[in-house]
DNA sequence: TCAAAAGTGTTCGGCGTACACCCATGC
DNA sequence: GCATGGGTGTACGCCGAACACTTTTGA
């Protein structure tokens, strides 16, 4: 495995490139899909957003970097990630040369509040749809990332990361509709939905001026692949 | 994007995991389903399988790194690589802290031979159903590419990769059951696939005690998503 | 009584699946 | 004439798609 060199007229360590993993975190918010970023503050990026990442340590593995550079930069914690893809432009990074592993994650976001370290000038949810311009190819990966998940919505039952222990056919068709972007009719919906026997029912929400909904919850809350739309 | 540092009590460039590509070279061959592995020369690994693969250079892109490793490897040119995974356990190789972008590609080995460098022993086509022990974590890279490429060949157009310029349905369903480790109808089979309208008839072939086949190539050799079976 | 969301059934067409026999050829 | 693979059509059932009205509540 050893390799012919390169010549040695890099600094220390820059005779390969290194390694370093990105975090995507989706939720559903107002109705949106967000993103979170969180705002560079050295040069020569001050003031640009970015996704949470960093660099991969020699004694921890790509995963378990992915979820400490997660908790560091945002708080977040126990969060599910999922491998996305590998990205190694020689010039991804201007600035050195950096091949990034992202990693992405769908979680529920009610009553959660976000901290980066001081590192960072402000952390933030983002539509997807109306998004800041980002640092390195961070466009790209969200890209990637939003392809893949809107094919997994279709094919696993991913979505109950996004939902509260229990919830209405409605909210659930929601995110759904916000998801794939598109509408999906009521009656189809949850006809589907429920001949798939990943629900159960708990009790009934009554609040606003209509017909009080019926509650559902997950049976199971682990990756399973369901032939879902 | 500056890293607290570890202690200094390794040598130069192990102060961060490098990074290294490796490749899953798939074909159909003898009517079963096969992949290119070479064996190792030097201790403490001599005479063990591996897959082609190294480290990626400081001036290539990850994506490059694969192809030039491929061909200086195996002497395959011209494949079209696409990205698998990428794993990074810190023990995947015992010896050092690598994490590998592994790569695939289906090839139809007709004519084709295999040229290995000096520095490894032999390079050969082996059944994916009948490997030898490999090094590292290879075996894992082999159960996710085969996961991959199942589900590809149902909504993806990539069986053509595996075909010479002309064949005929019997081969084209040979190749799907061989794949899929499962029998197909033979009538359900060619309904199914001449409905999507990918292929254009060509000659006749007249070979054998048997009426003669029908030849067929793909109009299109670029990747397409279509649902096949 | 009105507005808002919840809940519910039927019809139709298309597609996947199961299944068996004749065809053209070389030997 | 026989062995070998090539080629072809129909019937049925299920599932996805389209589509509208009633229910329950809070204000």
């Amino acid at each position: 495995m050893s390799e012919p060199r390169l010549n040695n007229h890099q600094p220390r360590q820059a005779d390969y490139p290194k390694a370093a993993v990105d975090v995507l975190i989706f939720s559903i918010r107002d109705l949106g899909l967000k993103i979170v970023l969180i705002k560079m503050k050295k040069p020569p990026f001050a003031g640009v957003w970015t996704l949470p990442g960093g660099l991969v340590r020699l004694n921890e593995s790509i995963d378990q970097a992915a979820v400490r550079e997660l908790e560091e930069k945002t708080g977040l914690k126990n969060v599910y990630l999922e491998q996305l893809y590998t990205f190694g432009d020689v010039k991804r990074d201007p600035l050195s040369r950096v091949i990034s592993v992202a990693y992405f994650a769908l979680i529920n976001s009610e009553g959660i509040s976000l901290q980066t370290t001081p590192k960072y000038s402000a952390i933030d949810w983002f539509n997807v749809k109306e998004l800041p311009t980002l640092v390195y190819d961070h466009s790209e990966m969200l890209k990637v990332a939003l392809q893949r998940l809107r094919a997994k919505l279709q094919y696993t039952n991913v979505v109950y990361n996004l939902l509260p222990p229990t919830f209405t056919l409605g909210e659930l068709r929601r995110i759904y509709e916000i998801m794939l972007d598109c509408q999906l009719d009521k009656r189809n919906f949850c006809k589907k939905f429920l001949s798939l026997g990943l629900l159960k029912s708990t009790d009934l929400r009554r609040e606003g001026p209509h017909r009080p909904a019926q509650l559902w919850s997950f049976k199971q809350r682990t990756p399973t692949i369901v032939e879902i739309l």
